[in-house]
RNA sequence: AGCGGGGUGGGGCAGCCUGGAGUGCCCGUCGGGCUCAUAACCCGAAGGUCGUAGGUUCAAAUCCUACCCCCGCUACCA
């Protein structure tokens, strides 16, 4: 008997992403591992609250809709329709999808800024900075090139008034919080980074814009707008219906928080401190992941070597692309997106490994001829390494060392297959049925155990193997991460191939 | 420039924090086995002075120092 710890409740997020072109491969994995974390958890019975949306708004955005001439209402409503509809074919099981034009996240970031003047935080100065009037917009000192701003436009200069809040008072606080919370930084690689980003001094943030005029305005000066950084990461906060809803009572704070690297410090540094400033509790990890290149490049279009989600999800499916995408990169680190290690995966994996373990032992099954299916039976020692790699499994989850859970449930079917090899299930068919029947039954109880440790990562092929082996998917009783007498007297279906070759 | 990460058999990666025989995984190559299965599955072999040079230690891929090469970050870019 195995026994898992299983958190009540599990509240993650992705960022929400700001778009003013197309989704691309690093949005897309984001959201398919916040998607593999949310599914393993709601399988084994945590409450789980899963969320992702998009940023709406901000300077760019008003430029994007300008360039292509729609009104910004359209231009986002455009992004929003395309975004849901990549997550629906990538079978991403969010709970909810915020936007920050949603009227109750306005209202909400309103609420806090009010809160955080209240204590004090904000306060009135001036901000000092390259402006650039083509573009609008203030410049730092590393995008000025020749007086020039990054579109090539001359910059000046200037100084205006605006509004700061205090991080630098929050800056020994937000060391301490490091320090006794040793798993919030994650990967444990990142975490100097920011420790010695934030031992090098924290200076006061600008927190309002006067030149962006699409965003939340600030409630107690109707000159400015918000900084778009403090309203999107308040998103996190209004999505459960902060302060008084029962969401919010019960999923915060965030157990877990995924993000690309380039936004991590936003996070890990004015998250907390924000959070700290309204007296909210603050997130348990910040895990940064790392970026795609393809073929061992920079994506971009010039080399043509951009990976169109789309395109391998009409082509290979969702299943494959998922898997691929968990499979391959070592979570946390950067990793390249190649074609032919895509279909080498593909092949070796799924076709040769699960597929062809889930085909040889239904083809076994079914030619022994048994209506009535075959009878529970316990092989101790298999069991045993079975039931080991369950709980291995889980450690990873808890450790987030989604790689390593991916390439464990692979090496459970490889330990399998040898089970298969070493008991040679074809001669016992012909000379002693009842030690056939046995191992029979340990493989399919195994290949259940194997379809449900998947289905959080195969999203569709995992009921295909529990429909071969007879067993009703959509019962969650049958999806027991254990061994058990689930799989005792079910007809076996024999089934078309899980996964076909890709011939290349 | 400063800070951080990386350099491991032909390719791609783990291992390094908490030293213990170059350990492991996937692909590729070679040999064998099996015939239930999607030319799939199982076993075995070849192949590495673990970027370079020093040091600590009985013992270093792992710790320390210097250097070389690659890549990030350096804040209000949302």
């Amino acid at each position: 008997m195995i026994k898992l710890d299983i958190p009540k409740k599990f509240y993650i997020t992705t960022p929400i992403y700001y778009l003013n072109g197309k989704l691309h491969l690093g949005h897309a994995y984001t959201t398919i591992v916040a998607d593999c974390f949310a599914r393993y958890y709601r399988l084994l019975g945590s409450d789980v609250f899963f969320l992702t949306g998009t940023d709406e708004h901000g300077l760019k955005i008003q430029h994007a809709a300008l360039e292509k001439n729609m009104s910004i209402e359209s231009f986002l409503e455009d992004i929003y329709i395309n975004v849901k509809s990549l997550w629906k074919e990538l079978n991403i099981s969010y709970d909810y999808f915020i936007r920050t034009t949603d009227k109750n996240h306005i209202d909400t970031v309103t609420k806090i800024i009010n809160i955080m003047k209240n204590k004090g935080d904000i306060y009135k100065g001036f901000y000092e900075g390259y402006y650039c009037k083509s573009c609008e917009a203030f410049y730092t000192d590393k995008d000025i090139i020749n007086n020039k701003c990054p579109e090539g436009h001359d910059v000046f200069l200037e100084k205006e008034e605006a509004y700061f809040f205090k991080l630098n008072k929050y800056q020994d606080f937000l060391l301490d919080f490091y320090n006794k919370n040793p798993s919030f930084l994650k990967p444990d690689k990142r975490k100097n980074e920011i420790i010695n980003f934030v031992k090098n001094g924290l200076d006061d943030l600008c927190i309002s814009r006067k030149n962006v005029t699409w965003g939340i305005k600030l409630p107690f000066d109707n000159n400015f707008t918000i900084y778009v950084w403090l309203d999107a990461l308040f998103n996190y906060v209004s999505a459960l219906g902060y302060p008084d809803s029962d969401n919010f009572k019960k999923y915060w704070p965030v157990d877990f928080q995924l993000m690309g690297k380039e936004i991590y410090r936003f996070h890990t540094v004015y998250w907390p401190i924000f959070l700290k400033s309204v007296d909210l509790e603050i997130p348990k990890i910040e895990f940064a992941h790392g970026w795609w290149t393809s073929e061992g490049k920079k994506m971009s279009k010039s080399f043509g070597n951009v990976v169109y989600v789309q395109d391998y999800i009409d082509k290979y499916g969702v299943d494959a692309f998922r898997y691929y995408v968990l499979r391959e990169i070592s979570f946390g680190e950067d990793g390249s997106f190649y074609k032919s290690n895509f279909i080498d995966r593909i092949n070796t994996d799924l076709v040769a490994n699960i597929g062809n373990l889930v085909s040889r032992v239904t083809s076994l099954a079914i030619k022994r001829n048994k209506e009535e299916g075959f009878e529970f039976y316990k092989d101790e020692i298999f069991v045993k390494i079975v039931e080991q790699k369950i709980e291995l499994i889980h450690s990873l989850y808890q450790s987030k060392e989604l790689t390593k859970v991916v390439s464990e449930i692979f090496t459970l079917s490889s330990i399998a297959n040898k089970y298969v090899q070493d008991k040679e299930p074809w001669v016992l068919l012909k000379e002693n049925v009842d030690e056939f029947d046995k191992v029979i039954y340990v493989l399919l109880e195994t290949i259940r155990i194997i379809a449900v440790e998947l289905s959080p990562i195969l999203t569709n092929s995992w009921k295909k193997i529990l429909y071969q082996l007879g067993i009703d998917f959509e019962n969650k009783a049958n999806l027991k991460l254990e061994f058990t007498n689930i799989c005792s007297k079910k007809k076996i279906i024999k089934g078309n191939h899980l996964f076909e070759k890709i011939d290349n």
